[in-house]
DNA sequence: CCGTAAGCTGGTGGAATCACCAATCTACTC
DNA sequence: GAGTAGATTGGTGATTCCACCAGCTTACGG
């Protein structure tokens, strides 16, 4: 036997450089030699661990996805309006220096998506995804078809909006959208047992409700999601 | 007297090859060279016009912005709500093949913004110079000051959102959350007189009122802000 | 201590990019 | 028609990036 294999550390370790990377410097200078730099590793490691630029660029778009996926993960069993709080918190949830890389680097990956056929189809599959399973949870909550599709619509804008903005403004901003957010699901019907009042009085970085008993932000964080 | 200048209408075909250019390839391929041929001049000419690449980007960025300021502008007297309304119709109006394009372009100056300092403070200035019109009229609607900001955090991130959702999925997409938009408007008391229904049954297409007079979405379409 | 499998290095070729500029062309005025 | 300001061309040199690989190093088992 050789040496024992440490491919899936390695393909980690550059996917997280090419995340603070993307976030610093923007798509058009993350080339490979800049990604290797950052993990203090040979340029030539990068094309062994990857196949090309867009496998290390897809790998990341589903290491981020993981991340919001872990956010918003509920029990079975989870009342759909709970479902849509969750997920509103999960995209909303990006504070601090590790939340803006990762909305710094989700916005240079929906640029790269526009360029690249491969990326694309990624990103795009997992927009899909969200608009479908959003769509899904309104219909349970009785809304009809054309209404869920176009309040999961807006709900999907919301949290591509939110990293976007989160991206652009310092860290604080995007907390202020937050319970402006929930208002809105509360304003479709999406509220809960127990009465939420209307912009929470609690201040843009406090939630409505001890609800979120999770909110992963990244690697950083010791949780199961990271 | 030598030959008259040009410079202004070499400008603009310029900077809308570059629109063209953003919207096709992305950011990374979108070299001076490609806006050069797409425009169907000589790589030089772009130097000749603009001092640099970010010269050319932030004109862009201008323009763009031009026209969705001309898209929600509104007379003087126009009442708050409506002044809302008009806001969140000019960022969904983006539809059909211009529409596209310019929403694909937004999304690839956010992510320049990541990387060029230059253009990144022009697109921060945009999107701050947003939050803080919205959060007036919101105030001017008799919000708090704290409840005002975060509504119009809110609706800065849902027009972003909106753009990366147009950029990303097929033109109908954005349809679908415009109603829903309008929705969270009224939840928050951005009503007008006459009474919208919940959930506008016309159609994701069709706006709730006949207020909108004129919404442009690009240069082709004849008229004054374009 | 040797064989083996995998990790890792650092350099190279080919292509693309940008900033720059000298020369040429065009349209207008005097 | 001559003069002139500006538009336009097309090429160049320095730089950068990606893909690739031949060879060296490391860590394990026997």
């Amino acid at each position: 036997m050789g040496r024992p294999s440490l491919r899936e550390e390695r393909r980690r370790e550059l996917t997280l450089a090419l995340e603070r990377v993307l976030a610093r410097v923007g798509v058009a200078d993350a080339s490979i030699a800049a990604v290797a730099d950052e993990a203090g590793v040979a340029p030539g490691l990068v094309h062994h661990h990857f196949k090309n630029r867009d496998d290390l660029l897809t790998t990341l778009v589903r290491e981020l996805d993981r991340r919001f996926v872990a956010a918003r993960a509920a029990p079975p069993g989870t009342p759909p309006h709970e479902v849509l709080h969750r997920t509103v918190d999960a995209a909303v949830a990006l504070r601090g220096d590790v939340g803006r890389r990762a909305a710094r680097a989700w916005v240079a990956l929906y640029a790269e998506a526009l360029g690249s056929p491969h990326v694309g189809g990624v990103v795009r599959a997992l927009v899909l995804r969200e608009w479908r399973t959003l769509t899904a949870t309104w219909e349970r909550l009785g809304a009809s078809r054309d209404d869920a599709q176009r309040r999961a619509a807006a709900v999907v804008a919301m949290i591509l909006g939110s990293l976007v903005f989160g991206a652009l403004l310092p860290g604080t901003a995007v907390g202020f959208a937050a319970p402006s957010l929930h208002t809105l699901l509360r304003a479709w019907g999406a509220a809960d047992a127990d009465d939420r009042v209307a912009d929470d009085p609690a201040g843009p970085t406090a939630h409505s409700t001890p609800r979120p008993p999770h909110l992963c932000a990244g690697p950083e964080a010791s949780c199961r999601c990271c």
